[in-house]
DNA sequence: ATAGGGTTAG
């Protein structure tokens, strides 16, 4: 019986003896068929072997071998597999026939680039030319629909998905709910995920990370724990995600109950869940464990630093976070390690040394700085009072400036009283964003404390008859594992009658130490009475006042608020540690403000 | 042969 004379060939391929293969191909010439090419193709496909890819495919074209659609669209995976875009899409272009597969891997190559535009284009045409796409493809198209953008792609099509009967396939699910929660959507994320038949860990895990990047943490631990309940698998992605939203709210009651999860299932990709860990500590008031989990790593990666560094730079420790960043070997800094570097200076005071890092950053060359790290700059002059130099600064950058930018410089003119280039700034911020409370807010802070009386009524003139947008504020304390949340005159929480009693009653205290409340924290058109029942309202002075009510232990406070702490407020606590001896945590959407005896840790600039 | 979720910053 004779063999084809290319078994050999196929069998050094299976032994992964690609270099005999290769000798073998060259000397059969044409006699060269299917299965010796199948098995060529795929050897190059497991070793990324995209040179001796390219010789297999020239001996085909020379030999005049005509391939069928199933070996062309190996060519084609093999192609995008090995990083040649390009390649595959000539070969695409010249296929005679071409396939569902053949569609959705190249459609998949371009997905998996970040290509949206070329994804949606190709798959367009793949409907024109009327063939039916199946899960792959829909999974695929929808994976590149994963922002504000895409989700206009990404309804239609989720509508093909349901034409087709693929709207409750596990994988096209998840990337349908996927796409509505990147989208903002996560309405629409929980209907489909509530109408999957079936679910598995990256259905469950992509509708928790859903709210968590949205900010929506308190959503991402409710459903967890639901699914949990309910016996969902986990692992090392679940887990991070949920971490970030326990990050969020300070959980760290249930922060170290995740921690004990995962070091008793032994998950892979442990350093992942470290560098997250660290990251949940420290946001959590923990710093100790963040860095002993650091100090304990066997292998780190920048990620891990960057975590560590962003932590000491939340609290306000400048010289930790120097040293730190003195200290990473072995780890190329990146353009997160100079941000929270950058922003750890800032918030620690040493502006000196800020600078400088920014001078080598741009000097070395390696790092290109983006609009994160002008920012940290302008936040560090501003913050030493260096305002013009500032200016002068934005001015010079070969960026635009953001709003964000001209914010942070408005709040360093309070704190330095500067209020003609506060002035200046805020009826700017005031053209381009009219509807931001927060800069009349500190617009009007500046003269009052300027003792410009008419100016902020002015200012307060100025809002009437604008709507002004204002993230509600809202603050919480973590105690015996609940969550207890106030919103600024809060009327919802059952215990609202006593912790408003004894709000009042921490006032009159420490009004008899020296608090005077600051009026021109409010800028609603009312009496001063009405004025001061308003401040005394502010979700964080509530949650003070519970927490001094229900936590019987002396240790500290921990407060975190969802936007920046009012300079009221900051006031109030820091009265608050004189009169009673308690220590305060307040952790703002900025940063920690560890508030004893009266002083407050970020030296009152945020 | 082709497919889905993820860590740090802002």
């Amino acid at each position: 019986m004779d063999l084809p004379p290319d078994v050999h060939l196929k069998d050094l391929c299976l032994d992964g003896r690609l270099n005999e293969a290769l000798v073998e191909m060259a000397v059969l010439g044409s006699k060269v068929r299917f299965r010796g090419y199948d098995a060529l193709v795929t050897e190059c496909v497991r070793r990324k072997a995209h040179r001796v890819g390219q010789l297999v495919h020239a001996h085909m074209l020379k030999t005049r071998y005509r391939p069928s659609v199933y070996l062309d669209t190996r060519l084609l995976i093999m192609y995008d597999e090995c990083g040649l875009l390009d390649d595959a899409r000539e070969l695409f272009d010249g296929m005679p026939q071409r396939n569902v597969v053949s569609w959705t891997a190249m459609i998949s190559a371009y997905s998996q680039r970040g290509c949206q535009i070329e994804t949606m284009v190709l798959f367009r045409l793949m409907l024109q030319t009327g063939l039916f796409p199946n899960e792959f493809t829909l999974a695929t198209v929808l994976a590149s629909c994963v922002n504000a953008h895409g989700i206009v792609h990404g309804r239609q099509v989720h509508s093909v998905a349901i034409k087709n009967n693929y709207e409750s396939h596990v994988y096209v699910g998840s990337s349908l709910l996927n796409m509505y929660a990147k989208g903002s959507e996560i309405h629409d994320a929980r209907i489909v995920f509530e109408m999957l038949p079936e679910r598995d860990v990256v259905s469950c895990t992509s509708i928790i990370s859903g709210y968590a990047q949205l900010g929506l943490d308190e959503e991402a631990l409710h459903i967890f724990q639901k699914l949990f309940k309910q016996g969902m698998e986990c692992n090392y992605v679940t887990f991070a995600s949920l971490l970030t939203a326990l990050a969020g709210i300070a959980a760290l009651d249930y922060g170290k109950q995740v921690h004990a999860l995962v070091i008793r299932r032994q998950l892979p990709f442990y350093v992942v869940l470290q560098n997250t860990l660290i990251y949940m500590y420290a946001k959590c008031g923990n710093l100790l464990y963040s860095r002993r989990v650091f100090d304990n790593m066997p292998e780190k990666t920048v990620t891990s630093w960057n975590a560590m560094l962003v932590g000491y730079g939340d609290h306000g420790l400048g010289r930790e976070v120097l040293c730190l960043f003195n200290s990473m070997k072995d780890v190329k800094p990146d353009s997160v390690t100079y941000t929270a570097v950058l922003s750890g200076c800032s918030h620690g005071g040493l502006a000196e040394e800020g600078l400088e890092i920014f001078d080598k950053m741009v000097n070395d060359k390696e790092l290109q700085p983006k609009m994160g790290h002008y920012a940290c700059i302008v936040d560090l002059l501003g913050r030493v009072g260096k305002i013009e130099k500032a200016l002068e600064f934005i001015k010079n950058m070969p960026v635009e400036p953001t709003i964000a930018m001209w914010g942070s410089l408005l709040g360093a003119c309070r704190v330095h009283g500067n209020f003609s280039v506060g002035e200046y700034i805020a009826q700017e911020l005031l053209h381009v964003e009219p509807k931001n409370a927060g800069n009349y807010v500190i617009l009007s802070n500046i003269f009052a404390d300027a003792g410009k009386w008419e100016d902020v009524i002015r200012v307060r003139d100025m809002m009437k008859g604008r709507t002004i947008l204002k993230e509600p504020g809202r603050s919480w304390i973590n105690l015996n594992k609940t969550v207890h949340t106030f919103h600024s005159s809060d009327r919802s929480h059952p215990q609202k009658d006593k912790v408003h009693a004894k709000v009042r009653e921490l006032y009159e205290k420490i009004k008899e130490i020296g608090y005077v409340p600051n009026l021109s924290c409010v800028l609603y058109d009312v009496d001063d009475e009405q004025k001061e029942r308003m401040l005394l309202g502010h979700s964080e002075k509530l949650a003070i006042a519970f927490g001094l009510m229900y936590s019987y232990e002396v240790g500290i406070l921990r407060i975190t608020k969802n936007l920046r702490i009012c300079v009221d407020c900051h006031n109030f606590a820091k009265f608050v540690s004189k009169m009673s001896g308690r220590e305060l945590s307040v952790r703002d959407c900025k940063r920690f403000h560890f508030i004893a005896n009266g002083t407050c840790s970020c030296g009152d600039f945020w």
